[in-house]
RNA sequence: UGGGGUGUAGCCAAGCGGUAAGGCAAGGGACUUUGACUCCCUCAUUCGUAGGUUCGAUCCCUGCCACCCCAGCCA
């Protein structure tokens, strides 16, 4: 998968255009997650785009942490954002910065605003601010508070900070214009109060800034020229310009003209649940064992199950930027995974849908070690030791009783290449008393060892199969069922709650993964499934279609006749 | 019905007035101790739509259609 470095986007095009013109010296870029949750897919192409753009320029990226709502945020989810950005090989050369270290320096510039007659304080109730709000159609009118004398906007601002008045009370609003066509420019909010404990301040403020006072003078206190952002906040952009310039940022002294929001559209993948409120709910109410439970479309997740960060980056850079709104297909990712693992990963052989396959022509205690390649490309990569006994169990997709022309797998009176074993060849097929199969009996050709002379004979297909007698730790965990579990149980209220979750387009959620099914694994791995004849050759059974689909990355298989 | 955006192949996405890049998916072939991987080849007379300007339009203009975002004291 190439990744042309000529290739660009329309942030691009336009900081080159900036530069070019002199409007801005440099590119320092930030990535500003909220601490409430862990990161996801969908996060990382911000966190690309941050990171990348002030990499492709030589320029500074900050990390900042917009926690000015202390009741959603923690801690543990800012470790585990530094985490996950310093596993997608990303650091925060610009500094780590939090909005809360700016409290101070924001009340004050709140407080200048006031002085300057750009923002006063309310109190009109939350349905009444709603009201006087008007519609999207229709201009909101102006608060009787409005006009309020500036001494005494101060006096009462001053004594939301020192806590002397209950939630909800008071509001400090910008004064802007209560019949903008933009909502976001009818006297937004500032500052609410809020009886909070906040991770890292304590209980020390009792009013907490606003997102959109807050962002753009932290932006701006920090030198940020490029201040990247999802679709949805384009609006948001004559406010945030607002800020800045009343703020003083806009002068150009030293050289700096404030920040730039530039918005492009978020990430969207078929079949995966990109909410942060949605993934909560499946933590907090227990239908996944963690955020880094492995169907969960976190980057904690994702890491657990083997995906390389190189992958997921060069994912996000294979999708590309633009402001479309738009879906990528699932298998685009599993393709960059592919490729990330393929030329580096080491190959062990697993069944997860087993069927037994008794030699008939060896004695009960029979047993040999083959020695297998670790990858067929990379010799570097050691070898292992593998037993195979009188029974094995293989694949029950790799094995048909009435096949179809150009089947290459086992069928009666068929041979097949046990991979890096004997060949074997289908002798009799033992039903049990449903009708199902249970076993099969083969007979072996012990002149056709692999890597002795016997082995030249050629069969048309070669499967993978494990020793039976190694597997009594076999425990494969397909999740496949878990949510409908759950669905079949839940009440008519919970219901209509957790819809989204099982939607046909959320199946990555409620599809599996699988956990120490493999004989040289150790019991609790768990694995990246790369390619197909490993794993999984049913690319056509409906029943567990997505499963394999989501989490084997099927690239191809056994096609039936049309 | 106010404002802000977006429409290029099944899915992403370049293109910026000179005659449609690339990736994923799909199809065909070669190779193969897995039918995977790898390697070749194919895949938009057409850019939401209807007009207009122009020698020439996916790119400029106008109308229309579709979809997304905004009425948190969330971010």
């Amino acid at each position: 998968m190439e990744n042309e470095g000529t290739r660009t986007n329309f942030i691009w095009d336009a900081i080159d255009q900036e530069l070019a013109q002199g409007r801005a010296q440099q590119v320092h870029t930030r990535f500003p997650p909220e601490p409430n949750g862990y990161l996801h897919i969908g996060h990382c192409k911000a966190l690309v785009t941050d990171f990348g753009t002030a990499e492709k320029y030589g320029g500074l990226c900050n990390l900042r942490f917009d926690d000015t709502n202390p009741a959603k945020e923690d801690n543990e989810y800012a470790e585990g954002i530094k985490h996950d950005i310093e596993w997608l090989g990303f650091h925060w050369t610009g500094g780590l910065f939090y909005a809360s270290d700016y409290y101070e320096r924001l009340y004050d510039i709140a407080e200048d605003f006031i002085n300057r007659g750009l923002a006063y304080v309310d109190e009109l109730s939350a349905d009444e601010m709603r009201e006087y709000r008007g519609t999207l159609t229709t201009p909101g009118k102006n608060s009787p508070w409005r006009d309020r004398p500036i001494e005494e906007n101060l006096s009462l601002f001053r004594r939301m900070k020192n806590g002397e008045f209950p939630e909800g009370k008071y509001i400090l609003r910008a004064k802007i214009d209560m019949a903008s066509p933009n909502m976001n420019m009818r006297d937004p909010a500032m500052y609410r109060i809020l009886y909070k404990e906040h991770w890292r301040m304590g209980n020390k403020w009792c009013i907490y800034p606003m997102y959109d006072f807050a962002h753009p003078l932290s932006d701006a206190f920090e030198g940020i020229t490029y201040s990247l952002c999802s679709l949805e906040f384009e609006d948001h952009r004559p406010l945030y310009d607002w800020f800045v310039e009343h703020a003083g940022f806009r002068s150009g002294k030293d050289g700096y003209y404030g920040p730039r929001q530039i918005e492009f559209a978020r990430l969207n993948i078929t079949r995966t649940v990109m909410s942060k409120r949605h993934l909560r709910r499946l933590v907090e109410e227990h239908y996944v064992s963690g955020w880094d439970d492995p169907r969960m479309p976190t980057l904690c997740a994702m890491r657990r199950r083997g995906y390389p960060g190189a992958a997921i980056r060069n994912f996000v850079e294979q999708v590309g930027l633009s402001k479309a709104d738009s879906t990528v297909d699932v298998q685009m990712l599993d393709a960059c995974v592919r490729d990330a693992l393929g030329n580096t990963a080491p190959r062990v052989m697993a069944v997860l849908n087993p069927v037994k396959v008794v030699l008939t022509n060896v004695p009960d205690d029979w047993t040999d070690t083959l020695t297998m390649e670790n990858h067929p490309d990379h010799a570097e990569l050691g070898e292992r030791q593998v037993t195979i006994g009188k029974e094995i169990w293989i694949e029950r997709e790799d094995f048909m009783e009435e096949p179809p022309k150009k089947y290459f797998r086992l069928k009666p009176d068929g041979e097949v290449r046990l991979k890096g074993a004997y060949i074997i060849k289908c002798e009799n097929v033992v039903h049990a008393a449903d009708g199902s199969i249970d076993h099969i009996e083969c007979s072996v050709d012990l002149t056709s060892r692999s890597g002795s002379e016997g082995a030249n004979r050629k069969v048309k297909g070669t499967i993978h199969w494990v020793n039976a007698r190694d597997c009594a730790a076999f425990e494969a965990r397909l999740y496949d069922q878990l949510m409908t579990e759950e669905w079949d149980t839940a009440t008519p209220e919970a219901k209509k709650d957790v819809t989204a979750f099982l939607s046909p387009d959320s199946l990555q959620v409620i599809s599996g993964y699988c956990e120490h099914t493999l004989v040289n694994a150790q019991a609790g791995d768990t694995f990246q499934f790369l390619r197909v004849g490993y794993f999984c050759k049913d690319k056509d059974s409906t029943a567990d279609k997505s499963v394999y689909n989501r989490v084997v990355s099927l690239k191809d298989g056994y096609k039936p006749q049309k």
